[in-house]
RNA sequence: CUCUAGAAA
């Protein structure tokens, strides 16, 4: 069975989501017993392709085989549901979920995001500071995301947050803060989150230099291209 | 030896 999965992982995370099902179908015809990993190989090919009708195959699966207690299943589910255009399939495990951990909401958070719902997702983070889950640097993230679709107002209010949960100068969170002040226009202030950020990646450069690009500064954005050709870091 | 959420273009 391990050996199955991880063909089966390969297969999926190069994207054969054709192969992908053949070989699922195999495992089938071989009496194969599917395990959690399996499913969770799966969801991830529904994800990729985007198919609820798949979905909601897999999640049979899952009924059917007792899988509820594991976490890594429920939350590839829930992911999966969220990016489906079925936000309300996702919201209705999530509520039903006796254990839910930080990626179980930092998905639906996600969620609420992508479906342009950012106001949801604000709600959601709230509930989840009183559920008394401590957010990580994915959750922040997710929710800088979403204030950025909302105020200028909600901005600032998640980079306090931010940085209250010293999570500011964190490569990933810095640069969606400042990604988030260069699409207000706000430039200076993406300016200094830039220069907050610890180890600066290619994606937190690019990211200042596009938003130089945005706001017309062209001049600034090819200033900071050279500088990156000169001491930035290597792509990865 | 296989499995879940996250940033720029």
């Amino acid at each position: 069975i391990v050996s199955w999965n991880s063909l089966l992982s390969t297969l999926v995370s190069n994207g054969k989501y054709p192969e992908s099902l053949l070989l699922f179908e195999k495992m089938g015809r071989e009496g194969i017993d599917l395990d959690e990993v399996t499913v969770v190989n799966l969801l991830q090919m529904c994800k990729y392709s985007a198919d609820p009708i798949q979905c909601k195959s897999v999640h049979g699966h899952v009924l059917r085989r007792a899988m509820e207690s594991n976490p890594l299943v429920l939350n590839s589910l829930l992911d999966v549901y969220a990016r489906c255009n079925v936000i309300d399939s996702a919201w209705s495990l999530f509520s039903g979920l006796e254990r839910k951990d930080v990626v179980s909401w930092s998905t639906m958070l996600v969620g609420f995001t992508n479906c342009g719902r950012p106001d949801e997702a604000l709600v959601l983070y709230r509930s989840m500071v009183e559920a008394e889950v401590i957010p990580n640097a994915v959750t922040i993230l997710n929710l800088i995301n979403a204030c950025s679709l909302l105020s200028e107002q909600k901005s600032k209010w998640a980079h306090g947050i931010a940085i209250r949960k010293s999570f500011a100068e964190e490569v990933s969170v810095g640069t969606a803060i400042l990604d988030m002040y260069a699409k207000c226009g706000l430039i200076e202030s993406a300016k200094k989150a830039f220069n907050q950020i610890r180890d600066k990646n290619i994606i937190s450069w690019s990211a200042m230099i596009t938003a130089y690009g945005m706001n017309g500064l062209t001049h600034d954005a090819l200033a900071l291209h050279a500088q990156l050709k000169l001491h930035g870091p290597k792509p990865n």
